[in-house]
DNA sequence: CTATTGATGTTCGTTTATGTTCGATACGCG
DNA sequence: CGCGTATCGAACATAAACGAACATCAATAG
């Protein structure tokens, strides 16, 4: 148990028990209590709890609401087999958008060496994966930092989005419907629409689980998008409606035992 | 077992073990724990994985860090000493601009709980830094991302800059002279005086060894600086001339044998 | 064959994480 | 309020881990 991760469970015991001591702590992991009070002054400096004569107690009063992003990625095989199609639809020379969300992290994390591309993006994370990538110029488009989601939306970043044309947009989505792409936060979609306004082609990067989705905000009509890239396990009700509108779609085969062996 | 195999098979382990030992990898394949470390880190710098002290842990999608990979802080407890007083200049409900380098984002580590404050920063590390924090509001000024140097430059992030006037603005400097204030990048540059024009108050934070640096570019005039924070260690003769220009200078006191120079 | 390059091992001074000691401080109780 | 005890944190100590620099070896190119 290094420091980093007995910190991260110190959060947690904080959180969910209201408050904790030293000596509890300490017993825990078999440290001393030395080691423990380092640990809480550490955190406390940080404002992520508030220390006491003995242990500690949440930093927000009472109100615990820190969520933990441990739902791990449930189709993790999916959606970089989706990328490995749609890195394909890439060519060298290009600017290409990526929207936020873990699908093109992963369609980021597997750009083609020497491309010499200018990827913009709104996600923290496409930054921090490219970030290391000297062939590769990143853009961030600059914005308000949002909590629990390492991305950037508001006015800024619409406005930054808006000095861009694109050639190839990437786009995620929290649902997909026959009427639209839906996403669950209104600050997302609005940066969407203008992601799309912007952009020569407009690839839509979606897992099958997407289609049985909800969400509530509606950002993008159909007609916007141009490349659809999925995974097999797609619906048929899904292939269907897809088929009617004549919409570009591309059905990745995944294997069900995942993506083994380079 | 070449190095591309092995990296890939110690992904798998973090992946699978949720954590692992640079010895126990080091044993697996009989390679050296030197190997296991490059290993690491080249897998930590492509964002495949965190490092911890002694191994690593998978790296979460939607936990970003990044970390200055240039060598070792040198001035560690001085930089700590220089924010907590840096800190002290800052008030509750202020918009606080925050320019990049390690002391700055010292400052970002230290700042005060429940201050409803706003930063603005091109440094991807303050802005990581600062990602869990639900009291702070941050605003990446969008930008390029600078190659080994997680910030942000270029024209978006000056016309970025010029949309907001802060409080305070909290500067960094490679070289401090009796002149004006260096940095060793033009692009840099360009943005300090973006800062300086849009900041209430400007306070310098600088280490010691500043005043005995040299950097190409100049930055400002003293003019526009209203308060240094420094160390103790800060050298006579930098004393002497500060004083003669009347510049508002606050030596922070460092602990004994703070510095260690060759 | 020799020069070059990349991966790996080795050495060594530095840093980090942790434990221990001890005087100062805070808490609880009468 | 005063007292005893628990807790605190600065200072010191130590072992492990770290990474820069250098050395070595194998594969490859010229």
């Amino acid at each position: 148990m290094d420091k980093r991760s007995r910190q991260e469970r110190i959060l947690e015991r904080v959180m969910r028990d209201g408050d904790v001591s030293v000596e509890s702590l300490a017993g825990e992991w078999s440290v001393s209590v030395m080691t423990i009070r380092r640990d809480l002054a550490d955190l406390s400096r940080r404002g992520r709890l508030n220390r006491r004569h003995g242990g500690a107690v949440p930093s927000r009063s009472g109100i615990v609401e820190f969520e933990f992003q441990t739902r791990r990625d449930q189709c993790a095989a999916e959606k970089q087999a989706i990328a490995r199609a749609v890195v394909e639809r890439i060519q060298p020379g290009m600017a290409v958008g990526l929207d936020t969300g873990t699908t093109t992290l992963e369609v980021a994390r597997i750009l083609p060496v020497d491309y010499k591309l200018t990827v913009l993006t709104t996600s923290l994370a496409v930054a921090a994966a490219l970030y290391a990538r000297e062939d590769i110029e990143v853009v961030l488009l600059g914005g308000n930092v949002r909590k629990n989601c390492p991305d950037l939306t508001g006015p800024l970043t619409e406005s930054n989005i808006r000095q861009f044309r694109m050639h190839r947009v990437v786009l995620g989505a929290d649902a997909i419907q026959p009427d639209g792409i839906y996403t669950t936060d209104v600050r997302i979609a609005r940066l969407t629409r203008a992601l799309i306004a912007n952009a020569d082609e407009v690839i839509l990067a979606a897992d099958h689980r997407k289609f049985d989705n909800t969400a509530f905000v509606k950002c993008a009509e159909w007609d916007a998008v141009h490349t659809v890239v999925t995974d097999s396990g797609c619906p048929a009700k899904a292939r269907a409606w897809m088929k009617k509108r004549k919409i570009n779609v591309q059905y990745v085969p995944v294997r069900s035992g995942g993506s083994r062996h380079a």
